[in-house]
DNA sequence: AGAATGATCCTCT
DNA sequence: GAGGATCATTCTC
């Protein structure tokens, strides 16, 4: 995608991330996914997001240019992965949550260490360590790098939106956008609602 | 199907 | 020095 599709509102970014496929082409091979399931995660207006209290080394490329990757190291074991949105200076991500594994599936089984495949990419955690996405790649450019996200999109279903998983402040925001089926993470049953019931945009 | 638990370390206060 | 945008395993209904 180009420059100006990730220079928007962080929720109309996660939205819009929802059936396109993610690319990562790294020197041990390519592998790729369509995306399922996302969370939006904003700036100071939104108590959930590690940019709600201003600018850290940490967070940092949050409060960059969009369309680049935001990784970070959590819980002593896992990474997470973002796509930064809103235009240069202000803060805002999608988190990464699900994906369904489309290609290289030999690579993530490798790197997951597992082969059964709706346990490849269904979780933050999982999805980061199946394409490879540590610390080092925190910052990288979406536009023209290794890592990106193909134009065409493919959705299979009716659209959900359910408040975000594994968070305490800003809990009550409805910024969790998935399809459901078999590749994405196990959320909290039955507080989802039909993403275009809410008229897009929610809070 | 849902709840509890341990692993484990980086970042911020 | 505390706690976290998680996962896999092990338990209890």
């Amino acid at each position: 995608m180009t420059r100006r599709f990730y220079a928007r509102d962080t929720l109309n970014v996660a939205g819009a991330l929802l059936g396109r496929l993610l690319v990562h082409e790294s020197p041990e091979g390519t592998v790729a996914g369509r995306i399922v399931e996302v969370e939006a995660y904003r700036g100071a207006d939104d108590p959930g997001s590690h940019a709600f209290r201003g600018r850290t080394r940490r967070n940092a490329t949050m409060f960059g240019p969009p369309g680049h990757l935001y990784v970070y190291f959590t819980y002593g074991m896992h990474h997470c992965s973002n796509i930064v949105a809103e235009a240069e200076g202000v803060a805002g991500a999608v988190l990464l949550r699900a994906v369904e594994p489309v290609e290289g599936l030999e690579l993530m089984a490798m790197r997951r260490g597992l082969r059964e495949r709706r346990l490849l990419a269904s979780g933050p955690g999982r999805l980061s360590q199946a394409f490879g996405f540590e610390r080092k790649l925190d910052g990288i450019d979406l536009v023209g790098g290794e890592v990106w996200v193909g134009s065409r999109r493919q959705i299979r279903g009716p659209v959900f939106a359910s408040r975000r998983i594994g968070i305490t402040m800003g809990r009550d925001s409805v910024w969790r956008f998935f399809e459901k089926g078999p590749w994405t993470s196990r959320g909290p049953a039955g507080s989802e609602v039909l993403a275009h019931a809410l008229g897009g945009r929610a809070g």
